[in-house]
Order: structure tokens, then C-alpha cells, then sequence
RNA sequence: CAAGUUGGCCGGGCGGUUACGCCCUGGUUAUGCCGGGGUGAGGAAAGUCCGCGCUCCAUAGAGCACGGUGCUGGCUAACUGCCAGGCGGGGUGACCCGACGGAAUAGUGCAACAGAGAGGUAUAUUGCCGGCCUCCUUUGGGAGAGCCGGUGAGGGUGAAACGGCGUGGUAAGAGCACACCGGCAGCCCUGGCGACAGGGCUGGCCAGGCAAACCCCACCGGGAGCAAGGUCAAGCAGGAAUGAGGUACUGCUCGUACCGUUCGAGUUCCGGGUAGACUGCUUGAGGCGGAUGAUAACAUCCGUCCUAGAGAGAUAAUCGCCCAGGGAUCGGCAGCGAUCCUGGACAGAACGCGGCUUAUAGGCCGGCUUGGGCA
RNA sequence: CGGGGCGUGGCGCAGAUUGGCUAGCGUGCUACAAUGGGGUUGUAGAGGUCGUCGGUUCGAGUCCGACCGCCCCGA
């Protein structure tokens, strides 16, 4: 779980990054970014039923948020982020996952330079 | 020892590193940051098939309709649940399965195809028997196409054909008569709270199946659901009072612009209430241990424990070691041993609880049955 | 949380009304005929665990129960 600030928690922000947002794809996750205008990103996660049942749809949210974690040190401030599990991501694993983040954040252009500081 | 049957239990463990929800708490430059402690999924949390609590709404009483349940007794808050028993069926057996009220005397309906006939005190294809007729004849009788009558015993159809078997009887036969057996109805006796069981007498000879067909009988059921409901309450609109000014440039005066003085600006107050927030929210028909009563389900009493409460929704990610388990190779007659590889089922709380149903890798313990071996 | 619908040849649908003879229709598929060839047309044919498992019944696509999958509605 992540801090209660970098959630998205309402039904409105989720609705605003899907349908004005911008979006990458890949086979197992799709990418949904919205300029916020805050000085630090909030993420929110969307696992549908096409995913699988209660216990493997909490575990793909569980490796995402954990995924997330460690990349949230090198990504740009400011956005509002959405990502949706597709069907595939429960037969993938952690590290594809991982990996899978990673090339959607670079396509999306959020990746910064490492040395730059982190936004708590 | 093997096969089976049944009841109960567990459902990976330990330790690093990085994190999260809730509760308590410390520091500080205080709504932020840095800490400390506690606690954190299941036997099915699942499906949502029943039942109950709880909340709101409705509600004189009774009946009808609709829906559900359906052997008996008990347990329970209640149940389509559980326990004990009866009856029927299956199995060598332990044991398992059963929507298991009513079909003669409440009524209606259904049964394809086949078959002579399918529910009516039914039917006549073949067969059997008698008569008429014809032929033969050793005068006893025999054979035969057809017609009339008797018959339901034999054959045949069907899932199902109006009891079984024997004797008498007859032209041939038939519950036509009788004995026994089976089944049915009525009455009585015995045992049982009861379902029912055992027995006796009488009756008429038998009056079939399907109510998960309509239906009849008995019993039960008001409706909605925690997004129930409660508290607070932006914004927008409304009402009441007051009211001739108010707002911007602008800190003040003047001026200008806009709004307003019948269509009422502004200010104050009011109730209802949306978004939203808080609450309901976890101490309960509670868990564990013991005693007593009961065949048991369960009840009563005593002691003890507090054990998740989220809200885009925590309980995790990853690494190492170990323990079940699986596979391969080698050694050995075998039990087994060694090495390597592999490796963790079904599944995630959302108001709570009692059941049912379904999913589930692997493992542990006990009772019983059948078969085999040894002593 | 509550309610409703669907599942039948490859595809789209009937049959589910009192349970019964061989489960039909359109389209698609195969073969043949007609044409120089193709289309159209005609004739013949193949193709069905009736979602799954159990039960009632002599007999179940149909009645009953449980389960699986898909879709929709309301709070």
C-alpha cells in the first residue's frame, strides 16, 4: 500500500486520467498520465474481473503498487497516474512486471535522470 | 498386511531486507517530518441457496391469492439445518441413499410406439372348447374352410395386462368354490410420546402407475435491505425579518462602471437537504477449558480470553535455510540408503451470526467392516 | 445487496403448452446436374455430449435440484 497522498481516491480523478489523460499500451498493462498541477505524482490501480478472482486480482495489484515503489524515486513530478491490468498480467511475473513499467514510463517520457532528487 | 467405510484435525515453518491498514504513544521548527509498541484473512472468507439478529417503512381482526415446506420425536433465535428413531431401497459387510403427506372413500388429467385390449366391473389376434356344415369311417370316432357361441387358463405385445400356488369343478375354463400364502380395508389387543412394529378376528376376492401433472390437506411466510439507518453539512434553490444602498478601481476622499430601491441588492436568522465527512463497525445466539444433565443434537453453571475493521479498499514484495511431497540416477533380494533436480491446493474479510452447497496439493489421528498371513 | 434473461449442427434461431415416434428452419459445407468457366438455380448428402452433473418417470431438449459460463437491470 502506498501513502494515503500519492492514492488516487476519487471516482472523478480516475474518470479525468482515462478519458483526458494520455495513454501507452502494452500487453499486460495499460499506461494513463494527467498533468495534476500538485508537486508530487498519485497513482491508482484498475484490475477488472476479466483479470481473474478476488485473490488473483489483489495479488496483481499487490505486485504492481510494489513495482511502483521502485520507480516512483525517478519519475517527474506533477501527474496523475492511472494503470489497468489486462488479462495477461496474472500468469506474469514480478520482474516482467517490473520490466513492463519501466518501458511504459520511458515511452511516456517520465523517466528523469537518477541523480535528480526525489519528490517525497 | 491389503481393500473399503466412517468421524475428527491441520492445511507449511523460521529468519533477513524493503513496505502497508488500524489502535496506543513519544519527539519536534506542529495539520508536516522523524520514531517506538501492539495487532492484522478462511475452512471454506467463495457461491449467495436458506434462516436469524439489527435498521427503516407499513400494519385493527379474519379470510382469499401467491410462494415455500412435507415420515415421527427432539434441539435451536430460526431454518430447506442438526440429532435420535421409523419405513423403503442398495451393499457380503462396516455403512450409504431417499422432495418419504394424500391415488378404494374429494375431483380432474396423462400413458407415444407396440398390442386384441391401457383403466371401463376392459378386451377376443392366435389358441382351447361346444354347436351348425362338409368329407372319411373299422360306427368308437377322426379331419377340415367358414359361421354362431363359450373362455381368459396357454402363446404373443408392452414400462405396466386386473394376485401366486394347489385342489375341486367344467365341454373348455375362470375367485366359480375352497385351503394356504401375499396384499388391502375395518375392528380389537400388546409395545412405543409418536412415526410404526408384532399379533388376532372379520370382510370382499384384489379395487394398477404418475401428484419434481393440476390439485387436496397440514404448517410457515408483511416489505425492503448496512448503498439499511443516524448525525453534521459546502454549493444551488426556498422562507422570514430588516432594508437603501452594495461591489470594483482603492488604504482614504471624489469620480466612474455594474447590481438594486413595484421584479427587493446587501445583512441576519430559519428549516429541509445534495456533494462530502463522521457514525452504524464489531463484545458476539462469541472463542477456549472444565463440571452437570441428555443416547445425541444441545442446554445450564463456573473459570478464562478480547482475537482484522478497510473505503479505488491494508494483511505484502523479495531473498536464504528448513520440513512434508514428487521425479531421476546409483547401491541393495527387500525394507531402505545416498546424490541431484523440483516443489507448496482451493482461495482474499467489507454489518454480524447459524446452516447448506461447491472448490481444495499434501498430510496426521481414531472407530468399524471384509479378505489374507503369522502366532 | 437484490432481481431478470440466455446456453440446441460452423453461425443465427425454432421446438420448452399439457414429457413420446426420425429434434426442425435459414445460411454455410460436400457431391452431382445444368454452363466453355464462374455465379444463380435444382437434386442428394454429411454435420447434434440439446452448457455440466444428479434426480423424478416406462421414457427428459422439455419437469425438479445443484453447479459452470455469458449478458442485462435496480439500490
Amino acid at each position: 500500500m502506498l501513502p494515503r497522498h500519492l492514492r488516487l481516491r476519487r471516482r472523478e480523478d480516475f474518470e479525468a486520467a482515462r478519458q483526458r489523460g494520455r495513454r501507452w499500451h502494452d500487453r499486460v498493462l495499460v499506461l494513463n498520465t494527467l498533468p495534476s498541477g500538485l508537486s508530487h505524482n498519485r497513482f491508482g490501480f484498475v484490475v477488472s474481473r476479466r483479470v481473474g478472482k478476488a485473490a488473483v486480482r489483489n495479488q496483481v495489484k499487490r505486485r504492481l503498487r510494489a513495482a511502483i515503489r521502485v520507480w516512483i524515486p525517478r519519475l517527474a513530478a506533477g501527474y496523475d497516474i492511472v494503470i489497468i491490468a489486462r488479462p495477461a498480467a496474472s500468469d506474469v511475473s514480478y520482474q516482467e512486471l517490473e520490466a513492463v513499467l519501466e518501458k511504459l514510463f520511458g515511452l511516456a517520457g517520465l523517466l528523469v535522470p537518477q541523480n535528480v532528487d526525489a519528490v517525497p
